[in-house]
DNA sequence: TACTGTCTTACTGTCGACAGTCAGCTTTAG
DNA sequence: CTAAAGCTGACTGTCGACAGTAAGACAGTA
């Protein structure tokens, strides 16, 4: 175990270091590689990568506010375990921050704003066409952060990113087990920019509510299925 | 043998150091201790506390993570200074928060938080006919903040927590400008009480749109006189 | 074998130090 | 008198070290 974590991130001055490791043990925990409940310390990782404790330390409290990390006082980091419960959670959470930031961009009439999502709508039916998960899964993030960025409030976007690490767990494991198809998902996300499209509020949160709803409950099945 | 209970030790407060120090920061910033746009200096503090730099530097990330402190880079870390626009992203922020958190609270049925809520507007109009001004933004705070942590989910109640500090900027402007009276805040209150008492999800969160929209108002007014 | 107290070890929380860099002032050229 | 160029001081980003603590190994007692 010596070693697998050298990556060239120094030639990277332009984002500071701690976001660097940030970005890389972000990385290593929504694609599986840190297993949830691992215990991550912070010389080893330092050590790992040639760096010191500092900037490993700032990264983990940055990833524990994202929720991939908890931290149990005096012992250290831990790769958070995800219960039903806690998707839930998030699919509630994700509801209450798209739902809204859909109202805001329709609100806002920007069509600008609905072309580029209907851009990355219209990726997402390549990437069905072509089965490549590992694109639709990208795009799928994309869509909804676009949503969220396009609502003009940088606080709510914000709110959605710090997020999104713990979404970016369940896509994986959507793709990973093949558990629907791309079509199925495709859909969702063809009728939510409908309602988008609208130009009514309400039917637009409503179609979010909607979506994060079979959303939840895909993943509800598929963790079902393998616990 | 035993080990007596350690009487607060400097060394090793039972709360971290890093969020002891968070804790005072943020009750300068929200307090107006320290102003706007102020440069904060790692260093500086540091010295003022008799402490290293390290937990300075890790409070003050979690500051710039609750919107508190802006971070130029290699420039240090500043007060946050709000504009106008920043002031309507947040309320448009708690907006979606709470507005879905009283959806999850009466889709739970749950009559027991429906009266811890009854307990603080209670508290609220005792406060009032005191005109206890301190004492009410001590009780708005919590009435909302209770309204996330009853909703059931506890991210979302993160998610609130972490603007709260901002939150909490504006209602100590509101106390020291004395431009309303607490009467209208506390009906204010007393409306969207009953709305979360009603049993209807979607009347709730209209509730909750209603209420922010009064409060948005009320502080875009204060800030237009005084700025 | 089960229990209890001690020892070991490894890690976090905290510290002081140093180098690079940026803002503002000073100096010099146009 | 203005503006570019160089200088200076200060602060951040990063580092290695140390002390205290908690978990687990071990030994001693039944």
């Amino acid at each position: 175990m010596d070693a697998p974590l050298s990556v060239s991130l120094l030639p990277l001055p332009s984002a500071s270091l701690t976001d660097s490791i940030a970005g890389l043990l972000r990385e290593r925990i929504v694609s599986g590689r840190f297993e949830p409940g691992e215990r991550l310390v912070e010389a080893e990782i330092a050590r790992q990568l040639q760096i010191s404790r500092g900037p490993v330390r700032e990264a983990l409290a940055q990833l524990r506010a994202e929720g991939l990390v908890i931290d149990r006082p005096r012992r250290g980091s831990f790769v958070a375990e995800l219960t039903m419960n806690d998707v839930r959670e998030i699919y509630e959470l994700r509801a209450a921050l798209e739902g809204r930031a859909a109202r805001l961009l329709i609100e806002r009439d920007d069509r600008a704003a609905l072309a580029e999502l209907g851009v990355i709508i219209d990726a997402m039916k390549a990437a069905t066409e072509i089965d490549d998960r590992d694109g639709f899964a990208d795009l799928d993030t994309r869509f909804h952060t676009e949503l969220c960025r396009l609502s003009g409030n940088r606080r709510l976007h914000l709110a959605f990113v710090q997020q999104s690490g713990l979404l970016n767990v369940f896509l994986q494991m959507e793709i990973k087990t093949q558990y629907r198809t791309l079509a199925g998902i495709l859909d969702e996300h063809v009728e939510l920019f409908g309602d988008l499209s609208s130009g009514d509020g309400q039917r637009a949160q409503a179609g979010c509510d909607r979506h994060m709803a079979e959303a939840l409950e895909r993943v509800t099945n598929m963790l079902g299925h393998s616990a």
